[in-house]
Parts: C-alpha cells; sequence; structure tokens
DNA sequence: TATGAATGAGAATTCATTCAT
DNA sequence: GATGAATGAATTCTCATTCAT
C-alpha cells in the first residue's frame, strides 16, 4: 500500500506531500484543487493519481501519515513521570506549542480536517480512532496523582472541565485572531494566561 | 439594502428563506447549490440574483436575519432578574434547548456558517460581532450577583470557565454522535449531566 | 420531461440532435464525446448538459425520440390488407430501403444502439421493447394468409426462416462492405437478389 | 515477428494471453484496459510494449492466434465423408458447442471481436479474410451431395438460407438471454428446436 | 529483457452568474 | 418584476504509450 509512493525520490514525495498538505490546509477537503497540488508539486496530472488513486485517498493517507509523525513525536516528548495533574497539563500545552511552532502546515491540515463537513470524507476520519491531538488529551491522564483532590469532587469530570477550559480559551484566541496562522504565536503572553486559569483551577480543585 | 426582497409576497420570501436556509444548513456554503434552492423555493433562477447579487450576499443575508430574529425572542425571555451566575446559566441553556426545538433549521444553519471554512465567506462572518449564540454567552452576565464567590476568585475567568465547559460538553455531545439533527435531543438527560458539572463548578468557586 | 429542451429554437433543437445522432452513429455510445457534439452544434458545454443530465440520457433520448420518428412513419406506410406473406415482406423491405434512404443517419445510429455493449446503456435499451426496426419483423406477421402454405409446415418456424434469410442477406451485404453506410446501397441489384430468395423461398412453402 | 514473445517462458507466454484474452472478452476493445492486463498478467507495463507495439497490435495478435488455434481443432474434427448437407450442418454445430464449453474465453473474445464498433480495430478485423467460426460456414459445403435437392432449387441460395436460419435462431436466443455466457448453454433443448428448423427446411429442399 | 514512473490530452459533469426577453 | 437559456472555466480522473534505468 503507497509502496509506489514510498519507492520514489524523497525530494519528489515532499514536493507532493507539502503541495497537498497546503492546499487541503487552506481551502479544505471539497474545494482543494488537485490541479493545484500537482502544478505547486511540480508533476504531471497522471502521477498523483498513479500513487493515490483518488482525491480521498490522498487525502486520508494525508492524514495517516502525518498523525502519525506528529503523535510519535508528542509521546514521545510527554514526561510520564509527573503526575502532577496541572504540570502534565502545562508540561503538555508547552509541547503542543513547540509542535505547532515547529510544524504549523501540519497543525493547519489538522485543524482543517478536524472541521470537515464533507460526507465522503467525514465517515472515514471518524473511523480512525487515533484523534487529532487537539481533541485527544483525555487518554493523557489516566496516571495522573488524584490524592490533591479535595474529597467529593468527580475526578473525571474535574479532568474535562480543565481540558475544555484549555480548548475555550485555545478558540477564543483564534477567534480574536490572536493567532490566524499558527506562526504568530505570542506564547509568553498566552502561557502567561493560560497560567491565571490552571492556577485558578486549582485553587478550586486541590485541597 | 434588501428592499427588493422585502417588497414580495410574504409567502414567496419564506419559500426562498426556507429553501436557502435547509440547502445551507444541509450542505455548507461551498456545496450548497442556487439549482437546488430555486428548485425547492419555486422561482427562477435569474429572480434569486436579482434578490442577492450572487450566493454570499445571500449567506450573509441568511445569516443576519436569521440572528436576528433568534437574538430578539433569546433576549426577550431571560429572566434578568436573576442574578445568581449558576441559575442564570442553567436558565440559558434551558431557553437555548427550546429554540433549538423550536426551530431546529436555523440552528443547524448556524452550525454550519461557525463551522464554515470558506474563506470567502469565513472573513465576513467574523467582521460580525453579533456572533451567534453558541458563542456569545460572555456578554450575558455583566450584572450577575459576585458576592457569593470565593474571595481570591477572578469573576471573569470563572465565567469562561463555565462557558466552556458546557461548549466542551455539548461538542462531546456531538462527536459522540448524540445529537446528530437538533430534534433528537435527549434533554433530562443531558440536563442532568449538565447539573453534575454546574454543581462541582459551584462548589469550587462559591463560599 | 425534456419541455427545455423542446421549448428551444427548432433550428437549436435540430443542430443538437444531429450533431448528437451523427457522434453516437460514428463512435458508438462510449467513445462518443460530448465535446464533439456540442462543438459541432455550437452550443455551450454546460448548455447540453442542462437539457439532458447526462450522457446517457442524451443516448436513450435520442434513440426513443428517433424510433418513435421512424416507426410512426413505418408503420403508417404499410399495406396492411396484402396479407399474402411474400409480398407482404417484399413491401416491408422496400420500404424499409426507402426510410434508409431518408433517414441514413438516423438507421446509422440505430445500428450503433443495437450493437451496443456498454453496460450503462445496454441494460436500457433492452429494457425499452420498442425493439429496432431491423429487429422487429415478428409483430409484422400477425394477420398473415395461412391458407397457401403445403400442410405440415409450422409456420411461425417457415416467418422465422424468411426473416432470418433477409437478416442474414443483409449482414452479408454489409461485411461485403457493399453498403458501408446506407446512402450507397444499389436498390436495383440488391432487390433482385432478395427476390431470388423469396422465390426460393416461397416455392419451398407455397403449395 | 511476435518472435520476441515466442521466446520467453510458456508460462509467461500463458498468463500474457490469457489475461488479454479475458479483459478483451469482458470489456471490448475500446473499454479494456492495459493497465489491468498486465496487473492480471502479473508482468510491467513496459513488457507489455515490448512485445506488441500498441493495443491495438495486441488485440490483434489475440485474433489471428487464436482463430488459428480455434480452426485447426475444427477443421482436424470435421468428418469430411459425410456429405449430406443436413447431416453435416448438424455435426458442425454440435461441434462448435463442443468447442465453446471447452474454450469459452476465446468465444467470449470472438463475439466481442465480432461485434467490435471501433473504427480502429474493425477494418483491420474486416482485412482479415479468415472470419471467425460463426459467420464461416460458407467453405464448409464445397462438396457435398446435391443429388438429394428437388430440380430447380438454386443450392448455394439454399445452403445460405440454411446457415442465415441458424444464426438468425442462435441471435435469438442470445436475446432472450438463453446463454448469457458460453457455460450456461443448455445443449438438449437447443438442439431439439435446432433439428425443427433442419427438418423444415430438408422437407422443403430435398426431394 | 524488464521495470514502473511519468506524461498530458481528454473524458463527463457542475455551477454561479448573466442577460435578452 | 420574472424568466430560464446560456456560458465556460473548473472540477476529478483515465489511459495508452514512452523512456531512463
Amino acid at each position: 500500500m503507497y509502496s509506489k509512493f514510498f519507492n520514489i525520490s524523497p525530494d519528489k514525495q515532499e514536493r507532493i506531500l507539502n503541495a497537498a498538505l497546503k492546499e487541503f490546509a487552506q481551502k479544505g477537503y471539497e474545494k482543494a484543487s488537485t490541479n493545484e497540488i500537482v502544478k505547486e508539486a511540480e508533476i504531471s496530472k497522471g502521477l498523483l493519481f498513479h500513487y493515490f488513486k483518488n482525491k480521498k485517498e490522498l487525502f486520508l493517507f494525508l492524514y495517516d501519515y502525518f498523525v502519525e509523525i506528529i503523535m510519535d513525536e508528542f509521546y514521545s516528548k510527554i514526561d510520564w513521570n509527573e503526575r502532577d495533574l496541572f504540570i502534565r497539563f502545562r508540561d503538555l500545552i508547552v509541547l503542543e506549542f513547540e509542535l505547532m511552532k515547529k510544524y504549523p502546515d501540519i497543525f493547519n491540515f489538522f485543524m482543517a480536517a478536524y472541521h470537515e463537513e464533507s460526507a465522503d470524507v467525514k465517515i472515514e476520519l471518524e473511523k480512525r480512532n487515533k484523534e487529532i491531538l487537539v481533541s485527544s488529551y483525555q487518554k493523557l491522564f489516566t496516571d495522573i496523582d488524584t490524592s490533591k483532590f479535595k474529597q467529593g469532587i468527580d475526578i473525571n469530570r474535574a479532568i474535562n472541565i480543565i481540558i475544555w477550559t484549555m480548548e475555550g480559551f485555545s478558540n477564543e484566541q483564534q477567534k480574536k485572531g490572536k493567532f490566524r496562522t499558527v506562526d504568530q504565536i505570542n506564547m509568553e503572553e498566552i502561557l502567561s494566561e493560560i497560567d491565571h486559569y490552571l492556577n485558578l483551577l486549582k485553587t478550586s480543585f486541590y485541597v
């Protein structure tokens, strides 16, 4: 599967990958044009369909390919020894920011994929349980130290509240246009604001 | 502006409005077909473009039109005398559920608009500060009773945490497919879960 | 159905009909190019699909349309009072030759349709029991005078033999290239040969 | 000519031959895909075009190759001592049925070739006077015993009538779908009906 | 011999928008 | 106001054939 593609020169692989990534990230699945992709990648029309039998397969290939790359790097860098929920969370956010800075196109692509409405692709995307980073925090808090929580607090719901707070904050930043594209993030400022929220929640949930 | 449209028979206005609403709600901006809209509304192709100079204007008109309708009803039904944050919030959610049940097509349209990626329309949508209900809770908590909060708690951030928790919960429901379309909501069950979260937060933030 | 098409100017109707007829007749369903059709008919690409939702519908429309025209003319010109099998048959053949001379393109189209292998269209063609002239002689001999036949002769099978002899003869002419296209028929010569065959069979089957 | 092809291993020859035969038989010349052929034959794209300079040559090579095989077997099995027209004819039909059962793919290919409309190939096919079995009976009745015919009967035309009757009957069976593919023939039933026709003609033509 | 990457014209179809009537 | 015929660029995808390796 896709062995054809992996056998060509790495340079050409990269050109195709990047061209497709950019096009899908910018325009979404439906509006992305295979014509633009081949033009940008400087390959012929037929060649793209020689590697990927149709647009959908190309899209899903890209998705799987980059999910694996990002996830590998992500999981390998997590400090699993840190069992304090809030510290762990903060670490994850910092890590995510770093990855976003390193691979902005990939993250833009993931966001496009996450919001994809096209029936063609949506179902396939949902089948894949490798959910993208943005919405997969839940698994990352299984071995957390629960001894610090106030009695009577439902820890799973508490974790959800923290996650959703972070997501909500992040969405708001996006809406404000604070980081229209991934590369314009003012990390200091944002981290400081995140710490305010994390502290507020820590005060609330910890003894 | 749009005076042409408002001068035709209310029956025809409604047919056009509903046809367009449904089409955009189902397929999103890009994939929505003006052909389908005129067919459903039983008007000619030319007429649609006589009223609205292009697809984008039609979409944005619909948006503004229905935002106003929904907002009017929403604001008029809020009990502004209830100043307890959590009660106010719960009231708002119940109210929103009621409206969703009453105008499911409109809410499906809003959701489609909220997730719209199409560059054409996204920018225009962002310009409008009448943000859609889903994400506009912030303004609704200006006159809240702050005396019940624990000392040292930043109330604005606390409100955001509540809002984002509710949004995150709602998104998760959608992802689970619990309410694929607006009309299949199990209100009892969801309200009960919402109350768990609200109580957890109340315990955390109130004295 | 197809009212759109019938409402345009007869001149344009004819241009489209003829262009499509010629293209399908020459290249068969699959290889016929809608591009060529619109070029020949001097209309835009979109317009063809405005009238006929796809290539298949265009093809089947042509088929039904011309079958009706030819059949109407054919049946209206048959002398139903002539009840002698061989005279009737000869009349029909002469009539068919006349029609082929009058509408050569249509007959070329029918022959293409008759041999059409494309699954897309074959099934639809088979559904239509209006079989094309070439293969529908059977119905034309229901009221024949059977008193002249030798005793013991199965009349239905005898009729089949006559039909198949005529068809076989006709196919052989085509194979020999004697009438590569419909308009080059040497009617005298062919009729004379046909009469030989009919006489041979008449001698065999009649008392 | 084709010496390249005949020098490779018989196993590979056979794979290529069978793959091409099947593809052309199923889809006809135009729609047959060289991609499918090389995939099925497990050879590379380039190799196919190394042996046969293009699709057309491959097709015509197949045709010549299999016509020869079938014809050799056919002619070698005819009982040339049987000089009665009707017995000879019946023998031929039985022989043909046997071959069709033995080599169904080849016969399906012949039928596809016989109906081929593609201009590219049609002309070449017509040039070859090795006509395929189905339509080449004529040569098989040169040494027939003519003494049994009624006086005044043109024997060549009589033979044609028999041939065309058989062909017509066979075509009708196909149209009825009685043998959609070669392997589902109910030989008993068909032979019985054939005998009816042969007897009718025998009674008519013999003294 | 053998490979399979690469080509690029051409296929059918869609669609927002215009404009003469 | 109202019609709907007309446009044509853009879409995804196919395929026989070539050629450097």
